[in-house]
DNA sequence: CAGTATCCTGTCCGATACTG
DNA sequence: CAGTATCGGACAGGATACTG
C-alpha cells in the first residue's frame, strides 16, 4: 500500500486527512470556494492532467465534499458543487491561507480575505465560540472526548510517553 | 516530476501545502503539538517506517516548522521542537480536528479541544479579529492583496472565467 | 465542453535489517 | 534511543492523444 489508511484511526485529523490529503484535493476545494464548478475551469486553473482531475473530483464526490449536478441534458453535462460537508471545510482553508500569508509571501500578500461590506482585510483567528477567547496554548488543550477509548485517555494524559497510537 | 511544485504559485494555500502536503507531515505536527519531541515517540505513535520518518522530519526542519535541539552530547541526541512557524500552524490543525469531528466520527467524539481552566469542550470557530464576526460566506470573500498581479486581480474579480492560474 | 485511454516516471511509503 | 541502508510495490501525477 502506498500509505496506511487513516480512515479507521481514532484521530479526527487523520480521518479528515484521509479525505483531502492528496496534493490536488485542497487546491480543487479552494477553487470550488472561489466559485468554480466546471471541469474545464478546474483544469485550466490548476494545470492538472485531465485524468488526474477526474480522479480527484470523483474522490471528492465519493467522500461527500462535492456533488455532481446535471445542468444540461443534451449534451449531458455535470457541474461540481460543494456539499454542506464541503462548505464546512472552509475554516480549514481560511486557516491555511492565513498561515501561508504569514509565512510564505515575502513579496507581499497576493490573496486575502476581506470583509465584503467594508472591503477591509480580515485577520482570521480561531476562537472558542463559547468564550470568544482565541484557542491557543496553554488556555486550551487536547482532551479525550465521550467516545474515547481507555488507551486514548491514558495517551492524552501522558503525551510524552505515547506508545500505541493505533490502540 | 511527481507533482508540480506549489512553492512558486501566487496562492498562499498552495505555498503552505508545499510544506506540509505529504501524508505524514500533518500527523507529525499533530503529535508535536501533543508534546512529542523524540524520534522514537513519533515512530511508535505513527507506526511509520523509520526511514520515512527521518525524511518527513528533515523536511519539516528544512521548511522551518521544527527545529532540532541537542539535549545530550554523549551520546549525541536531538529532539524536535516546534518553531514559531510550526506553532503558528496550530489553527489549521484545530480547524481540521473540528471538521473531522463534525463529519467523520459516527461513534462519537474521541479527541477534542477543551478549555484548560474549566474542562469544558471548546467549539472552534474562525472569526475576524477586527470585527469578531465569523468568517463565512457571503460576509467575507477572497480578494486581491497589495502584492497581487493584474492577472490575479481579474481572476478574483471573475472567478467563473478563471483561465490562467499560473499567471 | 467534459471527459477517457495510454504510457511513463518519480517517489511516497512499507518492510526489514543493521549501527553507534 | 535515534537513526541509516536497502529493497520492492503501489500509485500520484505528467504528457499526449482521442471522443461524443
Amino acid at each position: 500500500m502506498q500509505h496506511t489508511s487513516f480512515r479507521t484511526m481514532p484521530c479526527p485529523i487523520a480521518r479528515g486527512l484521509d479525505r483531502v490529503g492528496e496534493w490536488w484535493s485542497i487546491l480543487i476545494l479552494r477553487d470550488a470556494f472561489a466559485g468554480m464548478t466546471r471541469f474545464d475551469a478546474f483544469q485550466k486553473s490548476l494545470g492538472i492532467a485531465p485524468a488526474m482531475l477526474t480522479k480527484r473530483l470523483n474522490a471528492l464526490v465519493e467522500n461527500g465534499l462535492l456533488a455532481k449536478h446535471r445542468y444540461s441534458d443534451k449534451p449531458p453535462r455535470d457541474e461540481y458543487r460543494l456539499t454542506p460537508r464541503g462548505e464546512d471545510f472552509r475554516p480549514v482553508l481560511i486557516a491555511m491561507l492565513a498561515w501561508g500569508n504569514r509565512h510564505f509571501t515575502p513579496e507581499g500578500v497576493r490573496v486575502q480575505i476581506v470583509d465584503a461590506a467594508t472591503g477591509e482585510a480580515a485577520d482570521p483567528v480561531i476562537v472558542d465560540r463559547n468564550t470568544g477567547r482565541p484557542i491557543a496554548a496553554p488556555d486550551y488543550v487536547l482532551a479525550p472526548g465521550p467516545a474515547a477509548s481507555d488507551a486514548m485517555r491514558t495517551r492524552l494524559a501522558h503525551p510524552s510517553t505515547l506508545l500505541e497510537q493505533r490502540a
